[in-house]
DNA sequence: CTGTTAGCGCATTCAT
DNA sequence: ATGAATGCGCTAACAG
């Protein structure tokens, strides 16, 4: 016994006609087994049944697909699963495909313009059936061109455009909520982290339009200067940011940043700094990052409904698989302000 | 031109014979041109390689499969892309896999028991090739006798086993080190957070028994009602167990916790009832997430080679796809403690 | 109700 | 150097 394999036997699959075989039966009864097909006698649906397990038959997945010239395969672009808003999205839109049948393959484009023009071409691999496309460096032009193959939804914040679906954000008017919520307790001077003047997509110029207009009809001044650049929406680029507001402390009260990472980064450095959260300085961000539920001081932001994101997301894409004639659709997802410690009123949180 | 089709029109994928037709070649010269076969004339190359781009031709991948009998899929099986250890698990060995040729396929179990027996029995679809997987509720005498019909890799700490290629991490070491850590910073009174009495699978129990042994030999008691269970590693037990300690604060003077995330939800719940960290407690965990980088005060936790788990898990499984008739390998990774303001001495960090 | 047949797209013989 | 033929595993159509 001790010169016993290591490992399960390599025995070849079982094919249906291993079970065919085993069963007494043809394949194509086997075949209709496996789909429930209902002319099937009791007596021989149990059969194969038993043949089934006895040869431990598992279907071929390439047989079939070759067959049905179907895959059953989703695929979710992203720039990266390390990024938490991402793989909760990964996490959620693979739920939903799973239970409609579909299987998810996750592509992490790193964000870059190359990975993301190769999606938009449709240059896809294993017989993907459908896209879920969340774009943050491909200019809105390019997609207007895409010239895939299979149906793409667009995730995320790209102007109005008329080619794909899309599930959308109002960012716009997000960032007016989330103003005015730092307006209301007393914030004046602002500043903002995560304009990104080389990007011709994702959520940051919607976001500091919708900053600029809550600003501009409550009569504040935004200094221009305190308009922050952030190549990426990541901790480390909120860190960067906020060093430069460090040596300006005395002319911000309040910082709204177009992501929880940023705002993550962000408030490590200002405390490090000596500058306390909410006290002398308040601070957002967006995307309900766990991380921020749990940071000290937890730190408002703009909750999107992420379920309802991953479904119309998922039940758009398969619909447009089985047809692909109708008019492109807009969906507007709802937001919610989630306001936690970080923008307290000044008095409430005394220094400890 | 506005009646024209939103969608890319889904004319029928060309095949083969497509470009074999508009080439004015045979099938197989176009295979031979897609594997760079050395025996055709750069003329018919030319020939075909214009009439692929002519046609758009993309190879089938099921086509391709069925007939090689390879899918080149792995799969990787965690328990939940939004705990951010899987999540950059799933990064990198996405990167290395790629580099190899290979797709990997995230599949989340939920960490369920049942989800896991699936993955053990081999109940996997799409022709996976092989598997890279991290149980955490499996009992390793089911692991022994899994009935896979592709190659396992092993991924975290399972005790020894006889039957896969494992990954391992020395957890019963790291806690060592990260006690003598503790203790040469002056703390004496601790607890534990992440005791998991009703699993098999898992680090838990190793970080346990590092904190008992270098206690031991530093001859300081475990309080054994400080041993705090988490059956899961998330802030939210985190959180909850550090409720338990905050009733008896005074007892505590450092809290060894089983993960980052365990770590990072308690010192939410300390800094909240007033306990400063690491003026009154220090804390500490593993996996060296992201936030507990950016958190404040930032957390110090013990690391593990990602890169070289990821590099070491696909190189096996890719390696025991080609010949599965190798002994079982069992390789441990390196750890380093990285140590943080969580852990400082008492006097570095005054109240601010 | 069940078995026979055919072909999905591809890569590999084996002829030529 | 190139083409024709074959079969991978599966299922839908059809025949019985």
């Amino acid at each position: 016994m001790a010169s016993e394999a290591h490992h399960s036997v390599a025995r070849k699959r079982a094919t249906v006609k291993d079970v065919a075989r085993q069963a007494g039966v043809s394949a194509s009864t086997v075949s209709n087994v496996l789909h429930d097909h209902p002319w099937v006698t009791a007596e021989k649906r149990k059969a194969v049944e038993e043949a089934i397990r006895v040869v431990g038959y598992r279907p071929s997945i390439a047989g079939r697909q070759l067959r049905n010239g179907r895959s059953d395969i989703l695929a979710l672009a992203i720039p990266d699963l390390r990024s938490p808003y991402y793989a909760e999205l990964a996490h959620v839109l693979n739920e939903k495909a799973l239970s409609r049948g579909f299987t998810v393959l996750v592509d992490e484009t790193g964000g870059t313009l190359e990975r993301e023009r190769e999606i938009a071409q449709g240059y896809l691999n294993h017989g993907i059936e459908g896209v879920i496309f969340c774009p943050v460096s491909l200019p809105l032009a390019e997609l207007e061109n895409a010239e895939a193959n299979v149906p793409i939804v667009l995730l995320g914040e790209h102007g109005s455009h008329q080619a794909f679906d899309h599930i959308a954000i109002d960012s716009f008017a997000s960032a007016r909520e989330a103003t005015a919520h730092l307006i209301s307790t007393g914030r004046r001077r602002f500043a903002f982290i995560g304009y990104q003047p080389d990007r011709d997509t994702g959520p940051g110029p919607f976001r500091l339009a919708g900053l600029r207009a809550e600003l501009a009809s409550a009569g504040i001044q935004l200094d221009e200067s305190l308009v922050l650049v952030a190549s990426e929406f990541t901790r480390e680029e909120g860190e960067h940011s906020a060093k430069e507001l460090v040596t300006r402390a005395g002319q911000v009260d309040a910082i709204v940043c177009a992501a929880d990472l940023l705002a993550i980064g962000a408030m490590s450095t200002l405390q490090r700094n000596g500058l306390s959260i909410p006290n002398d300085i308040a601070i957002l961000g967006w995307d309900d990052s766990p991380e921020g539920r749990f940071s000290w001081p937890s730190l408002t932001t703009v909750k999107h409904d992420l379920d309802a994101i991953a479904e119309l997301a998922v039940r758009s894409v398969i619909s447009r698989i089985e047809d692909d004639t109708t008019a492109p659709q807009e969906y507007v997802v709802s937001h919610r302000l989630v306001v936690r410690e970080s923008t307290s009123p000044r008095r409430e949180l005394a220094a400890s």
